[in-house]
DNA sequence: CCTACCGATCGGTAGG
DNA sequence: CCTACCGATCGGTAGG
């Protein structure tokens, strides 16, 4: 990066982040549709048509909102793993990293991509479509972990790799719940519990080397 | 029930039920906010005071709606499992009704409590509180048969029966959560498969006997 | 980025 | 149950 490429980056694009960014977390906590265009210009000491003057459409506000909360959401728990080598190591690193961001609330309203899927899961649209999307990636991003581990030998045989993946990812989304609804004492716990116990069991000899203990 | 008592049904309560019912229907798709008086009367043919009239309030209104939700709930889910012997089997049996219940839409948002509980799980209130509620009366039951189990000596030694919930409950909410984003072709098979096999290694060879092979 | 404005809709009320 | 209405707020536009 050049001395001089800092230029490019205009006033507006400031703006248009700090928007975003005060959106996402937001959006955790109330959803993408109560981000209204006139309190968020209020919060953010903008006038509304300002405000909307960035996106265009509330729609534009919504899918901008979604991509940036996806760049969090891999900053927070992807990021750190690229280096690890892939297979069983990698995603028990995903999720724990998963965890870690509930425990530390990296979104004000536990997961945003929970939160927001909820919501327009049943509304059509390009909304949606960007949420499913989200989705997508991350579910992919497991099952090709576990695929690598499947290939490697790491888990046991009769184990599938997709089975496997609904089963973890059902543990963390749960976690996530009843953090939010329930405030239990200790939720993570079960679901560290319930995600060491499925990761052990599916290990093969080869596997279990490469299991971390005290991680989720 | 004698002959006259249906003269207590009052006009009325019809009306009112015929609102909540709509509502309940409305809120599993759209949320339990997007619920619009005005709308609402609109598609029910009546004035909007008229319908405003019956609940004194939105937060009135959308309290009947989850306790509408609640007892439909309780019919499509519970009700067929009073019958049998508590421990494994009623514990298997109300899974089963679970996925049962998602996949023939009994609410054709999915799930109408996973649907408003992420709506609602960040803003304080009584529609929050009775939410809250309605999911513990649910955990509560599914906890109450796996602990009878566990007295009954059908779960195998050192397995614990609020571990056991937490993840045969985490099981039914992905297939939720998967059903109504990603539209997968066979997603309750995930689940199905999941709840068979964690019930399998729960269960002793007492439990193992009232196990439905066919049942998830 | 702003002021000023649009039609539509919101929850809720007055009065019957 | 109704008509008629309230102030507030919504997404979005005109014009600068």
């Amino acid at each position: 990066m050049s001395a001089t490429s800092g230029v490019r980056s205009h006033q507006g694009e400031n703006t248009r982040n700090r928007i975003v960014h005060f959106a996402m977390n937001l959006a955790s906590r109330h959803g993408l549709d109560a981000l209204s265009i006139g309190e968020l210009a209020k919060e953010l000491g903008m006038s509304k048509s300002g405000l909307f003057a960035h996106f265009g459409s509330k729609e534009e506000l919504q899918i901008a909102t979604i991509e940036a909360a996806e760049e969090t959401f891999g900053c927070a728990i992807i990021e750190s793993t690229l280096e690890m080598p892939e297979g069983l190591g990698q995603l028990q690193a995903l999720l724990t990293n998963y965890l870690g961001y509930l425990e530390n609330s990296v979104f004000p309203g536990g997961c945003f991509f929970a939160a927001v899927a909820a919501e327009f899961d049943d509304r059509p649209g390009r909304v949606r479509d960007r949420i499913a999307l989200s989705m997508r990636k991350w579910r992919g991003l497991l099952e090709r972990q576990a695929t690598i581990a499947h290939q490697n030998g790491q888990l046991r045989e009769g184990v599938d790799p997709v089975q496997l993946v609904f089963e973890l990812k059902a543990f963390t989304h749960e976690a996530n719940f009843n953090l939010r609804l329930l405030e239990d004492q200790g939720v993570t716990q079960h679901a560290k519990v319930a995600i060491r116990s499925a990761l052990k069991a599916a290990a093969s000899e080869a596997g279990a080397s490469v299991l971390q203990v005290g991680a989720g």
